[in-house]
Formats: structure tokens, C-alpha cells, sequence
DNA sequence: GGCATATAATGTCCTTTGAAATTATTTGAT
DNA sequence: ATCAAATAATTTCAAAGGACATTATATGCC
């Protein structure tokens, strides 16, 4: 007997990091198509944007934490955001190795904008689910998404 | 008072999209670079080995339905598969404009050693959640991948 | 105080990706 | 039978991302 589709114990749409990996992919660019189209700003934007906006005044190495990017895309986000006037950028004199970002009065404004935008495109997206789909998908997220940081650092599980 | 976090409705750390965004990526990365060290392949042969496993011989526009990547993306992948004899590439003479592809023998074997690694990681992955939430999981992702799919045909949600 | 080490940020380079244009072939309409 | 439109695949091009090197500053040790 020949090989069949039978004898394989793992199909790839069934496999949780394809999902995974598809859905954040197309969701990514689809809300990105959004933001640029509307708001002329990309997803590093948009990340830095909602946590400047949460948080406060934040160092680039704190916004790359919290946004989980590395360090070059937050530094060459915060250079365009700082071009169109989206956030204030200053070395921090305790410590002139670091740099401090704020959000402008018109970084502001684009987040009072933008936020219930992202509210209905995020409703819109989770309105497929059921109500406890949803508070379980949260849950998964959150463990998952330290899951996988685990996996990264390590390099696989194999060593 | 001036502007707070507690006005915001949205935090970006409990935002679905960002989180599917970020775990996706994450496990795009730490998985690609375990097929690429140890198997000497990408994401997009990974995903074609898998379809061709499980259909048997398909033209390149099937294999990129099935594998929700672009013509081009398999184009380049199917290139370098067939330059490391993975699979056999010939032009169906029923309708001269496709391409059929197929896995060799070699092709074969590559399935035979990656699955098993491929499972370990994906139950390692998965160990963090309970059962329950793993069959909450894959039913979610199922919807979302087709929910993700028409926000991205439909560029946003908006028109 | 001076020097090795650590940390923050930026710059450089290379790869991957996706969109759009191009080419080849087929299908359908007249 | 011919021509226009549709479909399959590839190529081209520009942008984005990430790894690594570089620079600037700070910290800790002697």
C-alpha cells in the first residue's frame, strides 16, 4: 500500500500555529489597510499610539515591552510619528542614554479618532463568536501569548 | 482634569487583533527557525509538504488555496522544493497554463521525520491550556479564520 | 578615578513578503 | 474561426521586518 492522506496523524488546517499564524496574519493586514487608508498610520503606530495613550510617558525601551516589538521598529515608528506630530520625543536627563515619549495634544486627538474605529472592526471581528467563545478566547490568548514568547526565547523545545 | 487611562475603553494588551497578531508571529518565528535549522526548510514549503501530504497532487492555485498563501509565495517556494527534490513539478497537458505538484520519495520521507516534531511542538504549545480550552480553540479559530478572510476581501469593515 | 561591562538607541544590511505587471493559455461569444 | 475576456503562473518592484553592528551613556569593580 502506497501512501494516503489516512496514515498522517496531522492535517494543516487542524494545526493550532497554521491557525494561529493565518489568522493574525490576514487580521494584521486588513486592520492595517484600515488605519493607512484612514488615518495615514500602520500597525507600530497604532501600537505605540494606544500604549502612550494607557500608560503615559514611556521610554523606548519600555514601549517595545509593551507592544512586543523589538527595538528598530518602535525606533523607526517613533521617528515617523514624531514627523507628523503624533508624540513628543525627549532624552530623559537622569539618564541620556534613554529616550521619553509622550503622545501630542494631536496624538491625543488621534486616539479619541481612532479608538472607536478599532472598537467596531474588533467587535465586528469577535461578533462570529459566542459570548463565552469570547471570554475563553481571551483567556487562551493571554496564555498562549507567553507560551509562545517562551518558545521564541528558548528557540524550540527541543533543547 | 487632563486625559487619563481610565477614559480609554481599549486597551491594546486585551485587543483581540493585536493579540492574534502577536501570538501568530511569534510562533511563525520560533517554528520557522526550528524547520530551518534542523530540516533545512521555510513556513512556505512546510505548509506545501503538508497540503501535498494530505491531497496528493495538486496544481500550484490549489496548493495556495489550501495553504492561505499568495501564487507567489508558492511560486517561490514550489522552486525551491523542486530544486531540493522535494517534489516533482510538471505541466498538466489537459490545460497547459497549470502546474501539478506532487511530493517525491524524498519529499515523502522529509513528512515522515518533520510530523512527529511538528506534533511535539504543537502539544508543548498547547499544554498550557486545559482540554476544554483546547477544543474551545480550534473551534474559534475556525471561525475567525473565515471571518479574518472576509474582512481582508472586503478591506475593512467600513463600506 | 579609570576601565571593563552592561544598557539604550539607532543605523545598516539582507530577506521575505505582497501587490501589480507580464506572459502564456484557455474559454466563450459572435 | 477569431477575438475578447478570463485564468494560471511567474517576474518585477518596493516596502517592512528582523538580525547584527555601531555609538553613546551609565554602572560597577578594582
Amino acid at each position: 500500500m502506497t501512501n494516503t492522506s489516512k496514515d498522517l496523524p496531522l492535517r494543516l488546517s487542524e494545526f493550532a500555529p497554521y491557525q494561529l499564524a493565518v489568522v493574525g496574519n490576514r487580521l494584521s493586514h486588513a486592520i492595517a489597510a484600515l488605519y493607512e487608508q484612514k488615518y495615514n498610520i500602520q500597525i507600530p503606530e497604532w501600537r505605540i499610539l494606544m500604549t502612550l495613550a494607557e500608560w503615559g510617558q514611556l521610554s523606548a525601551h519600555e514601549v517595545a515591552d509593551r507592544t512586543s516589538m523589538d527595538r528598530a521598529r518602535v525606533s523607526r515608528a517613533q521617528r515617523r510619528m514624531a514627523d507628523l506630530g503624533l508624540i513628543s520625543v525627549t532624552i530623559d536627563e537622569l539618564d541620556r542614554r534613554k529616550t521619553l515619549l509622550d503622545l501630542t495634544q494631536k496624538g491625543w486627538e488621534l486616539v479619541e479618532s481612532i479608538v472607536p474605529d478599532a472598537e467596531r472592526t474588533g467587535d465586528w471581528l469577535l461578533g462570529v463568536l459566542e459570548q463565552q467563545e469570547r471570554e475563553y478566547l481571551n483567556v487562551i490568548m493571554k496564555k498562549l501569548m507567553e507560551r509562545a514568547e517562551e518558545l521564541r526565547k528558548r528557540g524550540g523545545i527541543l533543547e
